[in-house]
DNA sequence: AGATAGTACGAACGGTCGTGCTTTAACATA
DNA sequence: TATGTTAAAGCACGACCGTTCGTACTATCT
Protein backbone atom coordinates (compact mmCIF):
# COMPACT_ATOMS: atom_id res chain seq x y z
CA UNK A 1 0.00 0.00 0.00
CA UNK A 2 3.01 2.48 0.73
CA UNK A 3 4.58 1.77 -2.79
CA UNK A 4 0.81 1.95 -4.67
CA UNK A 5 0.51 5.37 -3.16
CA UNK A 6 4.24 6.06 -3.28
CA UNK A 7 3.80 5.25 -7.22
CA UNK A 8 0.74 7.71 -7.56
CA UNK A 9 2.24 10.54 -5.47
CA UNK A 10 5.43 10.38 -7.42
CA UNK A 11 3.29 11.17 -10.30
CA UNK A 12 2.37 14.91 -9.39
CA UNK A 13 5.26 16.00 -6.55
CA UNK A 14 7.88 14.01 -8.63
CA UNK A 15 9.83 11.09 -7.28
CA UNK A 16 11.85 13.86 -5.45
CA UNK A 17 9.39 16.34 -4.45
CA UNK A 18 7.64 13.03 -3.13
CA UNK A 19 8.51 13.20 0.64
CA UNK A 20 8.53 10.44 3.36
CA UNK A 21 6.35 13.09 5.84
CA UNK A 22 3.87 13.25 2.98
CA UNK A 23 3.87 10.04 1.67
CA UNK A 24 2.91 8.89 5.84
CA UNK A 25 0.42 11.17 6.32
CA UNK A 26 -1.78 10.39 3.27
CA UNK A 27 -1.37 6.81 4.22
CA UNK A 28 -2.28 7.55 7.88
CA UNK A 29 1.11 5.96 9.26
CA UNK A 30 3.69 7.78 10.70
CA UNK A 31 7.11 8.49 9.06
CA UNK A 32 8.61 5.94 10.97
CA UNK A 33 6.35 3.38 10.49
CA UNK A 34 7.05 4.15 6.12
CA UNK A 35 10.61 3.47 7.48
CA UNK A 36 10.65 0.91 9.04
CA UNK A 37 9.87 -1.30 5.41
CA UNK A 38 12.96 1.33 3.66
CA UNK A 39 16.80 1.50 4.39
CA UNK A 40 16.73 4.95 2.78
CA UNK A 41 14.85 7.29 0.92
CA UNK A 42 16.87 6.44 -2.50
CA UNK A 43 15.60 2.81 -1.50
CA UNK A 44 12.27 4.00 -1.22
CA UNK A 45 12.48 5.46 -4.64
CA UNK A 46 14.13 2.62 -6.34
CA UNK A 47 11.03 0.31 -4.86
CA UNK A 48 8.35 3.11 -6.27
CA UNK A 49 10.18 2.36 -9.63
CA UNK A 50 9.76 -1.25 -9.91
CA UNK A 51 5.91 -1.14 -8.50
CA UNK A 52 5.32 1.87 -11.35
CA UNK A 53 6.73 -0.84 -13.82
CA UNK A 54 4.40 -3.96 -12.53
CA UNK A 55 1.85 -1.96 -12.50
CA UNK A 56 2.68 -0.66 -16.10
CA UNK A 57 3.20 -3.84 -17.32
CA UNK A 58 -0.69 -5.28 -15.84
CA UNK A 59 -2.35 -2.28 -17.34
CA UNK A 60 -0.64 -1.76 -19.98
CA UNK A 61 1.82 -4.19 -21.60
CA UNK A 62 -0.01 -7.34 -20.67
CA UNK A 63 -3.39 -6.57 -22.75
CA UNK A 64 -1.27 -6.36 -25.86
CA UNK A 65 0.56 -9.50 -25.38
CA UNK A 66 -2.71 -11.55 -25.85
CA UNK A 67 -2.21 -10.85 -30.08
CA UNK A 68 0.68 -10.63 -31.83
CA UNK A 69 2.02 -8.79 -34.61
CA UNK A 70 0.26 -5.45 -36.02
CA UNK A 71 -2.34 -6.12 -34.15
CA UNK A 72 -0.36 -6.51 -30.97
CA UNK A 73 1.24 -3.08 -31.91
CA UNK A 74 -2.10 -1.31 -31.97
CA UNK A 75 -2.87 -2.02 -29.22
CA UNK A 76 0.01 -1.19 -27.20
CA UNK A 77 -0.75 1.95 -27.99
CA UNK A 78 -4.27 2.17 -27.70
CA UNK A 79 -3.98 0.60 -23.89
CA UNK A 80 -1.28 3.13 -22.67
CA UNK A 81 -3.88 6.13 -24.47
CA UNK A 82 -6.27 4.18 -22.22
CA UNK A 83 -4.01 4.60 -19.37
CA UNK A 84 -3.48 8.41 -19.73
CA UNK A 85 -6.91 8.87 -20.23
CA UNK A 86 -8.92 7.17 -17.49
CA UNK A 87 -6.52 8.93 -15.35
CA UNK A 88 -4.99 5.77 -14.09
CA UNK A 89 -2.63 7.98 -12.37
CA UNK A 90 -3.17 11.51 -11.57
CA UNK A 91 -0.31 12.95 -12.97
CA UNK A 92 -0.44 10.76 -16.37
CA UNK A 93 2.61 8.32 -17.27
CA UNK A 94 4.70 7.43 -13.98
CA UNK A 95 8.06 6.68 -16.45
CA UNK A 96 7.50 9.49 -18.62
CA UNK A 97 7.26 12.11 -15.75
CA UNK A 98 10.39 10.13 -14.15
CA UNK A 99 12.16 10.66 -17.08
CA UNK A 100 11.70 14.13 -17.63
CA UNK A 101 13.23 15.01 -13.64
CA UNK A 102 16.10 12.37 -13.50
CA UNK A 103 17.16 12.83 -17.49
CA UNK A 104 19.47 15.27 -16.02
CA UNK A 105 20.41 13.60 -13.29
CA UNK A 106 23.07 10.53 -13.40
CA UNK A 107 22.84 7.97 -10.87
CA UNK A 108 21.33 4.72 -10.19
CA UNK A 109 17.79 6.07 -10.46
CA UNK A 110 18.12 7.58 -13.61
CA UNK A 111 19.54 4.27 -14.74
CA UNK A 112 16.56 2.32 -14.01
CA UNK A 113 14.01 4.26 -15.47
CA UNK A 114 15.88 4.65 -18.81
CA UNK A 115 16.08 0.60 -18.62
CA UNK A 116 12.17 0.31 -18.68
CA UNK A 117 12.06 3.25 -21.41
CA UNK A 118 14.66 0.63 -23.34
CA UNK A 119 12.10 -2.08 -22.39
CA UNK A 120 9.14 0.09 -24.16
CA UNK A 121 10.86 1.15 -26.83
CA UNK A 122 12.21 -2.78 -27.63
CA UNK A 123 8.15 -3.77 -27.53
CA UNK A 124 7.07 -1.71 -29.79
CA UNK A 125 9.97 -2.40 -32.13
CA UNK A 126 9.48 -6.27 -31.53
CA UNK A 127 6.30 -5.68 -32.48
CA UNK A 128 6.67 -3.96 -35.81
CA UNK A 129 8.95 -6.86 -36.67
CA UNK A 130 6.41 -9.23 -36.47
CA UNK A 131 4.15 -7.21 -38.31
CA UNK A 132 6.74 -6.96 -41.08
CA UNK A 133 7.62 -10.56 -40.98
CA UNK A 134 4.34 -11.31 -41.65
CA UNK A 135 3.56 -9.09 -44.20
CA UNK A 136 1.46 -6.77 -42.41
CA UNK A 137 3.77 -3.66 -42.54
CA UNK A 138 6.19 -3.17 -45.91
CA UNK A 139 9.16 -4.91 -45.68
CA UNK A 140 11.38 -1.59 -45.71
CA UNK A 141 9.89 -0.18 -43.35
CA UNK A 142 12.33 1.56 -40.36
CA UNK A 143 11.33 -0.56 -37.55
CA UNK A 144 13.28 1.69 -35.10
CA UNK A 145 11.98 5.09 -36.82
CA UNK A 146 8.60 3.87 -36.51
CA UNK A 147 8.53 2.65 -32.79
CA UNK A 148 10.35 6.62 -32.33
CA UNK A 149 7.29 8.07 -33.72
CA UNK A 150 4.72 6.09 -32.15
CA UNK A 151 6.36 6.47 -28.54
CA UNK A 152 6.11 10.24 -29.23
CA UNK A 153 3.06 10.33 -30.61
CA UNK A 154 1.43 8.87 -27.25
CA UNK A 155 3.89 10.17 -24.70
CA UNK A 156 2.71 13.33 -26.30
CA UNK A 157 -0.51 12.98 -25.96
CA UNK A 158 0.10 12.03 -22.41
CA UNK A 159 2.01 15.69 -21.28
CA UNK A 160 -0.81 17.62 -22.86
CA UNK A 161 -3.13 15.79 -21.99
CA UNK A 162 -2.24 16.92 -18.40
CA UNK A 163 -0.45 20.14 -18.87
CA UNK A 164 -4.16 21.15 -20.65
CA UNK A 165 -7.07 19.05 -19.18
CA UNK A 166 -8.00 18.39 -22.62
CA UNK A 167 -9.49 15.16 -23.60
CA UNK A 168 -9.31 15.75 -27.28
CA UNK A 169 -5.93 15.46 -27.41
CA UNK A 170 -6.19 12.11 -26.99
CA UNK A 171 -8.56 11.36 -29.64
CA UNK A 172 -6.25 12.84 -32.12
CA UNK A 173 -3.14 10.74 -30.87
CA UNK A 174 -5.56 7.71 -31.57
CA UNK A 175 -5.80 9.26 -35.40
CA UNK A 176 -2.17 9.79 -35.19
CA UNK A 177 -1.18 6.66 -34.53
CA UNK A 178 -4.22 5.09 -37.07
CA UNK A 179 -2.07 7.81 -39.14
CA UNK A 180 1.49 6.60 -38.90
CA UNK A 181 0.81 2.80 -38.99
CA UNK A 182 -0.97 3.25 -42.01
CA UNK A 183 1.32 4.87 -43.71
CA UNK A 184 3.62 1.67 -43.31
CA UNK A 185 0.97 -0.41 -44.44
CA UNK A 186 1.61 -2.65 -47.63
CA UNK A 187 0.08 -0.84 -50.97
CA UNK A 188 -3.02 -3.14 -51.64
CA UNK A 189 -2.64 -1.72 -55.36
CA UNK A 190 0.52 -4.40 -55.67
CA UNK B 1 22.40 37.19 -14.75
CA UNK B 2 20.21 35.65 -11.81
CA UNK B 3 17.35 34.68 -14.34
CA UNK B 4 19.71 32.97 -16.96
CA UNK B 5 21.42 31.27 -14.29
CA UNK B 6 17.70 30.06 -13.15
CA UNK B 7 16.89 28.96 -16.28
CA UNK B 8 19.55 26.71 -16.79
CA UNK B 9 19.47 25.28 -13.18
CA UNK B 10 15.91 24.84 -13.36
CA UNK B 11 16.15 22.67 -16.72
CA UNK B 12 18.44 19.91 -14.81
CA UNK B 13 16.93 20.75 -10.83
CA UNK B 14 13.22 21.92 -11.73
CA UNK B 15 11.57 24.66 -11.28
CA UNK B 16 10.56 23.53 -7.42
CA UNK B 17 14.14 21.75 -7.20
CA UNK B 18 15.46 25.34 -7.80
CA UNK B 19 16.55 26.58 -4.37
CA UNK B 20 17.29 30.04 -4.22
CA UNK B 21 20.37 29.14 -1.94
CA UNK B 22 21.99 26.99 -4.36
CA UNK B 23 21.04 29.41 -7.29
CA UNK B 24 22.69 32.27 -5.24
CA UNK B 25 26.01 30.31 -4.51
CA UNK B 26 25.86 29.42 -8.63
CA UNK B 27 26.40 33.04 -8.73
CA UNK B 28 28.80 33.90 -6.40
CA UNK B 29 26.64 35.96 -4.34
CA UNK B 30 24.58 35.75 -1.05
CA UNK B 31 20.57 34.70 -0.72
CA UNK B 32 19.90 37.88 0.37
CA UNK B 33 21.55 39.27 -2.96
CA UNK B 34 19.18 37.24 -4.55
CA UNK B 35 16.16 38.05 -2.82
CA UNK B 36 16.59 41.69 -3.26
CA UNK B 37 15.24 41.46 -7.12
CA UNK B 38 12.04 39.31 -6.32
CA UNK B 39 9.33 39.47 -3.76
CA UNK B 40 8.99 35.71 -3.33
CA UNK B 41 10.25 32.56 -4.83
CA UNK B 42 7.06 32.18 -7.38
CA UNK B 43 7.86 35.63 -8.56
CA UNK B 44 11.02 34.66 -8.93
CA UNK B 45 10.07 31.42 -11.09
CA UNK B 46 7.48 33.29 -13.10
CA UNK B 47 10.48 35.18 -13.98
CA UNK B 48 12.48 32.80 -14.97
CA UNK B 49 9.56 31.30 -17.48
CA UNK B 50 9.69 34.56 -18.88
CA UNK B 51 13.52 34.75 -19.45
CA UNK B 52 13.16 30.92 -20.99
CA UNK B 53 10.63 32.11 -23.32
CA UNK B 54 13.19 35.26 -24.25
CA UNK B 55 15.60 32.86 -25.03
CA UNK B 56 13.20 30.48 -26.95
CA UNK B 57 12.28 32.90 -29.15
CA UNK B 58 15.58 34.10 -30.00
CA UNK B 59 17.04 30.90 -30.39
CA UNK B 60 14.40 28.60 -31.68
CA UNK B 61 11.76 31.14 -33.70
CA UNK B 62 13.71 33.86 -34.67
CA UNK B 63 15.26 32.40 -37.14
CA UNK B 64 12.57 30.42 -38.28
CA UNK B 65 10.65 33.76 -38.74
CA UNK B 66 13.14 35.06 -41.73
CA UNK B 67 11.06 32.30 -44.33
CA UNK B 68 7.51 31.71 -44.52
CA UNK B 69 4.92 28.58 -45.26
CA UNK B 70 6.19 25.19 -45.53
CA UNK B 71 10.04 26.41 -45.11
CA UNK B 72 8.98 28.04 -41.67
CA UNK B 73 7.33 24.86 -40.70
CA UNK B 74 10.75 22.91 -41.36
CA UNK B 75 12.75 25.61 -39.91
CA UNK B 76 10.37 25.53 -36.52
CA UNK B 77 11.56 21.81 -36.23
CA UNK B 78 15.02 22.08 -37.52
CA UNK B 79 15.75 25.05 -34.79
CA UNK B 80 14.18 23.32 -31.85
CA UNK B 81 16.25 20.38 -32.68
CA UNK B 82 19.44 22.44 -32.37
CA UNK B 83 19.29 24.07 -29.50
CA UNK B 84 18.60 20.47 -27.74
CA UNK B 85 21.41 18.85 -29.75
CA UNK B 86 23.42 22.11 -28.95
CA UNK B 87 23.10 21.23 -25.27
CA UNK B 88 21.34 25.39 -25.10
CA UNK B 89 20.49 24.12 -21.80
CA UNK B 90 22.20 21.46 -19.93
CA UNK B 91 18.40 20.05 -19.08
CA UNK B 92 17.04 19.98 -22.60
CA UNK B 93 14.03 21.71 -23.41
CA UNK B 94 13.03 24.23 -20.18
CA UNK B 95 9.35 24.08 -21.32
CA UNK B 96 9.18 20.53 -22.33
CA UNK B 97 10.97 20.29 -18.47
CA UNK B 98 8.26 22.53 -17.09
CA UNK B 99 5.20 21.02 -18.33
CA UNK B 100 6.25 17.75 -17.01
CA UNK B 101 6.97 19.19 -14.16
CA UNK B 102 4.12 21.63 -13.33
CA UNK B 103 1.31 19.18 -15.51
CA UNK B 104 -0.23 17.97 -12.33
CA UNK B 105 -0.07 21.16 -10.27
CA UNK B 106 -2.53 23.62 -10.49
CA UNK B 107 -1.81 27.58 -10.22
CA UNK B 108 0.27 30.67 -11.89
CA UNK B 109 3.22 28.65 -12.93
CA UNK B 110 1.21 25.94 -14.86
CA UNK B 111 -0.84 28.41 -16.31
CA UNK B 112 1.75 30.35 -17.78
CA UNK B 113 4.06 27.48 -19.39
CA UNK B 114 0.84 26.10 -20.68
CA UNK B 115 0.25 29.20 -22.34
CA UNK B 116 3.72 29.24 -23.63
CA UNK B 117 3.06 25.75 -24.70
CA UNK B 118 -0.44 26.90 -26.85
CA UNK B 119 1.99 29.85 -28.52
CA UNK B 120 4.56 27.11 -29.82
CA UNK B 121 1.64 24.85 -30.64
CA UNK B 122 -0.01 27.99 -32.79
CA UNK B 123 3.09 28.76 -34.23
CA UNK B 124 3.45 25.03 -35.79
CA UNK B 125 -0.49 25.65 -37.09
CA UNK B 126 -0.24 29.21 -38.36
CA UNK B 127 2.99 27.92 -40.67
CA UNK B 128 0.69 25.20 -41.77
CA UNK B 129 -2.04 26.85 -42.82
CA UNK B 130 0.23 29.38 -44.98
CA UNK B 131 1.89 26.33 -46.74
CA UNK B 132 -1.64 24.88 -47.35
CA UNK B 133 -2.77 28.14 -48.93
CA UNK B 134 0.61 28.47 -51.29
CA UNK B 135 -0.06 24.62 -52.40
CA UNK B 136 3.10 23.14 -50.49
CA UNK B 137 0.81 21.12 -48.48
CA UNK B 138 -2.46 18.99 -49.79
CA UNK B 139 -5.59 21.25 -49.15
CA UNK B 140 -7.37 18.29 -46.82
CA UNK B 141 -3.79 18.58 -44.33
CA UNK B 142 -5.38 17.92 -40.79
CA UNK B 143 -3.58 21.32 -39.29
CA UNK B 144 -4.09 20.30 -35.64
CA UNK B 145 -2.97 16.99 -36.35
CA UNK B 146 0.29 17.81 -38.23
CA UNK B 147 1.30 20.32 -35.54
CA UNK B 148 0.14 17.85 -32.56
CA UNK B 149 2.84 15.02 -34.64
CA UNK B 150 5.51 17.53 -35.57
CA UNK B 151 5.60 18.66 -31.99
CA UNK B 152 5.51 15.41 -30.33
CA UNK B 153 8.42 14.40 -32.39
CA UNK B 154 10.86 16.55 -31.50
CA UNK B 155 9.99 16.84 -27.95
CA UNK B 156 10.08 12.89 -28.30
CA UNK B 157 13.73 13.47 -29.26
CA UNK B 158 14.25 15.90 -26.69
CA UNK B 159 13.18 13.51 -23.56
CA UNK B 160 15.35 10.37 -25.51
CA UNK B 161 18.47 12.25 -26.16
CA UNK B 162 18.62 14.22 -22.23
CA UNK B 163 17.77 10.54 -20.92
CA UNK B 164 20.06 8.02 -23.43
CA UNK B 165 22.96 10.80 -24.21
CA UNK B 166 22.22 9.61 -27.31
CA UNK B 167 23.16 11.73 -30.21
CA UNK B 168 21.61 9.17 -32.81
CA UNK B 169 17.81 10.09 -31.91
CA UNK B 170 18.37 13.43 -33.18
CA UNK B 171 18.82 12.31 -36.57
CA UNK B 172 16.17 9.76 -36.03
CA UNK B 173 13.45 12.79 -35.34
CA UNK B 174 15.26 15.03 -38.56
CA UNK B 175 13.89 12.07 -40.84
CA UNK B 176 10.66 11.69 -38.85
CA UNK B 177 9.69 15.46 -39.58
CA UNK B 178 10.80 15.11 -42.95
CA UNK B 179 8.73 11.59 -43.27
CA UNK B 180 5.99 13.01 -41.65
CA UNK B 181 5.98 16.64 -43.77
CA UNK B 182 6.92 14.18 -47.02
CA UNK B 183 3.39 12.62 -46.44
CA UNK B 184 1.30 15.50 -46.21
CA UNK B 185 3.08 16.92 -49.35
CA UNK B 186 0.87 17.15 -52.88
CA UNK B 187 1.17 14.32 -54.87
CA UNK B 188 3.48 15.16 -58.03
CA UNK B 189 1.91 12.80 -59.84
CA UNK B 190 -2.07 15.32 -59.79
C1' DA C 1 6.35 -19.94 28.18
C1' DG C 2 9.81 -17.48 26.17
C1' DA C 3 12.78 -15.74 22.51
C1' DT C 4 12.60 -13.51 17.90
C1' DA C 5 11.28 -10.71 14.07
C1' DG C 6 8.30 -7.43 12.00
C1' DT C 7 5.69 -3.23 12.33
C1' DA C 8 4.62 1.12 14.12
C1' DC C 9 5.09 4.93 17.34
C1' DG C 10 6.94 9.65 19.32
C1' DA C 11 10.86 12.42 19.94
C1' DA C 12 14.84 14.34 18.53
C1' DC C 13 19.16 15.33 15.57
C1' DG C 14 21.49 18.24 12.03
C1' DG C 15 20.62 20.43 7.86
C1' DT C 16 18.29 23.21 4.38
C1' DC C 17 14.41 25.65 2.93
C1' DG C 18 11.91 30.38 2.15
C1' DT C 19 11.65 34.61 4.26
C1' DG C 20 12.20 38.62 7.00
C1' DC C 21 15.28 42.55 9.35
C1' DT C 22 19.21 45.38 9.92
C1' DT C 23 23.45 47.07 8.25
C1' DT C 24 27.25 47.98 4.93
C1' DA C 25 29.22 49.60 0.54
C1' DA C 26 28.77 51.86 -3.91
C1' DC C 27 27.20 55.29 -6.61
C1' DA C 28 24.25 59.11 -8.69
C1' DT C 29 22.51 63.57 -8.03
C1' DA C 30 22.37 68.08 -6.05
C1' DT D 1 30.71 67.67 0.00
C1' DA D 2 26.24 66.04 1.43
C1' DT D 3 22.27 63.06 0.40
C1' DG D 4 19.31 59.43 -1.31
C1' DT D 5 19.02 54.97 -3.81
C1' DT D 6 20.17 50.53 -4.36
C1' DA D 7 22.69 46.00 -4.54
C1' DA D 8 24.43 42.95 -1.45
C1' DA D 9 25.78 41.04 3.10
C1' DG D 10 24.88 39.08 7.56
C1' DC D 11 21.97 37.10 10.75
C1' DA D 12 17.93 34.91 12.69
C1' DC D 13 13.28 32.82 12.50
C1' DG D 14 10.11 28.91 11.90
C1' DA D 15 9.08 25.04 9.03
C1' DC D 16 10.20 20.91 6.93
C1' DC D 17 13.57 17.61 5.28
C1' DG D 18 15.90 12.69 5.83
C1' DT D 19 17.47 10.05 9.40
C1' DT D 20 18.25 7.79 13.95
C1' DC D 21 16.93 6.16 18.37
C1' DG D 22 14.42 3.98 22.08
C1' DT D 23 10.20 1.87 22.85
C1' DA D 24 6.11 -0.48 22.49
C1' DC D 25 2.69 -4.14 20.41
C1' DT D 26 1.97 -8.39 17.81
C1' DA D 27 2.68 -12.25 15.59
C1' DT D 28 5.60 -16.71 14.83
C1' DC D 29 8.46 -20.38 16.19
C1' DT D 30 11.00 -23.23 19.70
Amino acid sequence: MILETAVRLATVEGLDGLSIGKLADSIGISKSGVYAHFESKEDLQLATVDTARKLFTEVVVAPALEVDGLERLRRLCESFLSYVENRTLPGGCFFAAAASELGARPGPMKQRVASNQRDWMRLLSDAAHVAISRGQLRADTDVALLAFELNALVVAANAAFILHDDPSVIARARAAVAHAIAVATPDPAT
